[in-house]
DNA sequence: ACCTGAACACCGTTCAAGT
DNA sequence: ACCTGAACACCGTTCAAGT
């Protein structure tokens, strides 16, 4: 499930364990030793496969992007938009390992060519897939938050309505 | 600073002294144990004035954004995207704090105004508005994790180069 | 009303040492 | 090559008790 395919090996195993703690226990409970623990090994041996944790979330955020294969520029946003939501806190992951370089969006690439492709010059496809890609990690960020705030009771009663996400992204993409 | 603005008291010294500790050495560094440090008192007794960390932090995350006064669209956005830069780790603070229901940003509500004010009908100001700030949060987080990246010496050179924030504000507000 | 002191249940990370 | 065991330097939070 995650590189490109290869003898699974004790590093794919940890991230794959990763993920299922993520599943059931959300970003705050993944520790480095629970992580450990679900294997049945020390926390220490984590570091002999990767050099911090933010690496070793940055392989889970990437397992978790996967290789989008929608090929239109809308296609691709929703793409996007449906594998973090499909997630626990995958929002958050992500967005934190992308900033910090520890993993890389492939749907920003993939959307740049895609505007590319639909006719917009260099500038208006890079400014249109950045957009897309910060609007969509931002709605859903807010999305997953929001649904944890209130699962914990903390309603904010005064809290706004979030607009559709696709609305937001039509005034990005408008212009193909 | 932070309230309305009246006799300051002791919660406001707390959010001060964050603030500093913010800017002098980010937001990773700033733990309930230090704050307390800097102001000669003991972890326990912030929590007589805040029920917790996130709520602190989310204090200090609405002392940050202010009360803007610009009033068009674009200008509100800028805004927003100047106060975020001016201060460490601005971005994440603001994003989780407001994600959280911990802070308003005001730019929002007066950003769905002002769009009505320049004719978009309820739909499209709102989806506008909310666009423009979840773009805005996540360019200038991408912008400042990017930076700390880079001093750390861990500049991934294959990084691709950011969309100015212009050109992604013009595809959200462009139709005015 | 506001704070101390001590404790509880955790963290990420390092490192010598084992196999 | 891969992992253990123990330690270091921290965390947020609770709570009885003080003034």
């Amino acid at each position: 499930m995650s590189g490109t395919g290869a003898k699974a090996g004790r590093r794919d195993d940890i991230v794959a364990v990763a993920l299922e703690l993520l599943d059931a226990h959300g970003l705050p409970e993944l520790s480095m030793r629970r992580i450990a623990g679900a294997l049945g090994m020390q926390p220490s041996a984590l570091y002999w496969h990767f050099p911090d944790k933010q690496t070793l979330l940055g392989a889970v955020a990437a397992d978790v992007l996967g290789a989008p294969e929608a090929s239109g520029p809308e296609a691709l946003a929703l793409d996007l938009r449906d594998r973090l939501l499909g997630r626990r806190d995958a929002a958050e992951l992500v967005s934190s390992a992308s900033a910090l370089g520890h993993c890389r969006i492939p749907h920003s690439e993939l959307l740049r060519s895609a505007a590319l492709a639909a006719g917009a010059d260099d500038a208006r496809a890079a400014a249109a897939a950045s957009a897309a890609v910060l609007y969509t990690l931002g709605w859903v960020l807010h999305a997953q938050q929001r649904s944890v705030a209130e699962a914990l009771g903390a309603a904010s009663p005064d809290a706004p309505e979030p607009a559709p996400y696709a609305d937001g992204l039509e005034l990005i993409l408008g212009g193909l």
